[in-house]
DNA sequence: GTTAGCACTCTCGCACCGAGAGTGCTAAGA
DNA sequence: TCTTAGCACTCTCGGTGCGAGAGTGCTAAC
């Protein structure tokens, strides 16, 4: 373990390195923190804590800098949580207060303001889909040869397909199909619903339609690829990418420019925002993602309904603010996940009683 | 006007710096292309090109690049028209070959395609969806106390959006609201569906419908807030961003800061990619934009069902291989408008007599 | 009108140098 | 034994100077 002296010299290194982003000297450390011991002191303090793995050094002349060790120790050990400034909580009341509805228009939102405040590049990970319960499935007609099927769960998650109808369906063969689905998958969480399953629920039915097995044959199929395929991806979010292009250290366009290539790969994001439940912090080397080696990616989960559904991330350099942006990212999903609850489908659905029974005296 | 000579010293100065990005002066041009003429006269007629705009000395001493005016003159009157290579057209020929029929994933593909085959950023605006013609509104039940809205036009289009409904509205309800919005409303142009319009509508309605009036009141507002509202936005699709980070006049990161920052911005990318039909091609100073004044921009609007409706782009340096990109924008608008013929629904729904006529027999 | 020749200009890369910052080591002091 | 002052040493960084190279503009000859 390290002792006191050493951990508050750490501390300060990466406090100093982290506000003015230059290697940090003995001398600028007993300067402006005083930390009760020469500069000689804590010069061999730092060249301990070198040798331990958490600074760095640049070249033989210049001060130190904190290793992702070293950021690491800060960030578990030394890092003090302060809330939000007054003035960024006000802004990202406006989540919750808009009264924005939309789903996609809420996360653009969250994303820019993510970006705006911590002045990094935010990452907003949609809500996920595969989790939530079946409960209608319906296929509604729009007017002959075209129908829409209309998925929805209990997370106020509704998915719709325009299907065009092979000719001779019948309003009633769609209500029957729907009627039928619906008994069979209601209550089930979508991620059972795989195409096998589909396949099989769809052959057994056929059975007791034999008079117009073939033309339902061609619906089924579109149904079935639909609910199995990918169309229930997840969408990730980007915003303040020209942010990273103030940070001293993507001076190097060739880093810029890597960065750049993954926010495009939709799968390579999602594989970065698989997080478990609650804050973490992936520091540098702690990365899988070559292109984020020399970032550090903090992420907080919103939930809807208590449940998590979703991700919040920043993304920036190893050299990040760590404090502000962890309270930031706890503070934004407080506030998302009140916006979700604001306009949640599944408790107006769950207690429609208690809701009747409350308003309607009024 | 300018000499046949100018026009083919212009030419080749326009086509040697577009592949070397270098000021290129009147020995290279000499050596390079064959002229007929000395170094020593196209010197002379590279100073001549100069003081009539054509051209732009970066220095005294060294040579010489195209202006913008170099450029609008290349492409009206010196560019020929080559067709694209056989292999970017197959690469480009999956998009009507894949039989994906969301549009959202259709147009992620094709801007991937486009910045990938051209090495410059990709912009793609979504079909404009203020032209369709409305055809159908609904409100389908899903479970007690929500009912979902849909909206289906001609072209393809249908959205649609959760509503809670407040206690005790009956199924018939729906079924009649959304039998009289439609029968009203149906035919109608999109655009012309207003907040006045549907509010003059709906209080009629209320009139009819006495005794649910404060129940509809509130579901109607939020279908008026809907069809009225900015919910009908029309997405941009970007690509190829970190493309720009190759070209060297990118090097300037301030440059490349507000580039990104502008493909952030919805609405101005909006503004931007306002076209009109065809291909048009506009060149540094002819932007509006400021972000854009370094930059060219090559759109060309694809069609669906023989009316255009969407804008691709590319977006580059004044330095562009215009031919290439034109070429590879129109190849493309083709494709996707193939693509969306393949899926339109509005030829199912316009003839389906014809179809189905066609279709019994097999 | 075209071309060869030539003097002139400007950039770019490279080496050099001195200032500044920071270190490691040593020796003296507590 | 730990701390501190002092000092020599190292390394970067910005500025300067210089020569090579590329290109021009001009002049005079064809």
């Amino acid at each position: 373990m390290l002792s006191e002296r050493k951990q508050k010299v750490l501390e300060a290194v990466v406090r100093e390195y982290i506000s003015t982003a230059e290697p940090v000297g003995s001398r600028t450390l007993f300067r402006r923190h005083n930390l009760g011991v020469s500069s000689a002191t804590i010069r061999n303090e730092m060249a301990d804590l070198e040798e331990m793995g958490y600074l760095e050094q640049p070249h033989t002349s210049a001060g130190r800098i904190p290793s992702d060790l070293g950021y690491r120790f800060y960030v578990d050990n030394l890092m003090q949580a302060n809330p939000l400034p007054e003035g960024e909580q006000e802004l990202l009341r406006q989540v919750p207060a808009s009264g924005i509805t939309e789903t996609d228009i809420l996360l653009s939102q969250v994303s820019r303001l993510l970006s705006q405040v911590s002045n990094y590049i935010s990452l907003v990970l949609g809500p996920r889909t595969d989790r939530g319960v079946l409960r209608t499935l319906k296929l509604v007609p729009l007017e002959e040869h075209v129908a829409m099927a209309v998925l929805f769960t209990d997370q106020r998650k509704v998915e719709s397909r325009v299907l065009v109808l092979p000719p001779q369906v019948e309003p009633e063969d769609l209500e029957g199909l729907s009627r039928y689905f619906t008994r069979r998958l209601a209550g089930r969480p979508l991620e059972e619903i795989t195409g096998e399953l589909l396949t099989t629920l769809y052959l057994e039915l056929l059975e007791d339609y034999c008079a117009k097995r073939d033309r339902l044959a061609e619906l089924g199929q579109a149904l079935v690829n639909w609910l199995a395929g990918g169309g229930r991806r997840v969408k990730v979010y980007t915003g303040g990418t020209q942010n990273i292009l103030r940070q001293p250290e993507f001076q190097d366009l060739e880093k810029v420019r890597r960065l750049l290539a993954l926010l495009e790969e939709e799968e390579l994001l999602h594989k970065l925002l698989e997080r478990e439940p609650g804050v973490t912090v992936t520091i540098g080397q702690e990365n899988e993602l070559p292109a984020v080696r020399e970032c550090t990616v903090v992420t907080s989960t919103y939930s809807v309904d208590g449940e998590p559904v979703g991700v919040l991330a920043i993304l920036g350099p190893t050299r990040m603010d760590y404090a502000h942006v962890i309270s930031l990212l706890e503070y934004m999903a407080g506030c998302l996940s009140e916006a979700f609850a604001n306009i949640s489908v599944r408790r107006t659905v769950a207690m429609p009683k208690q809701k009747t029974a409350a308003k309607e005296p009024v």
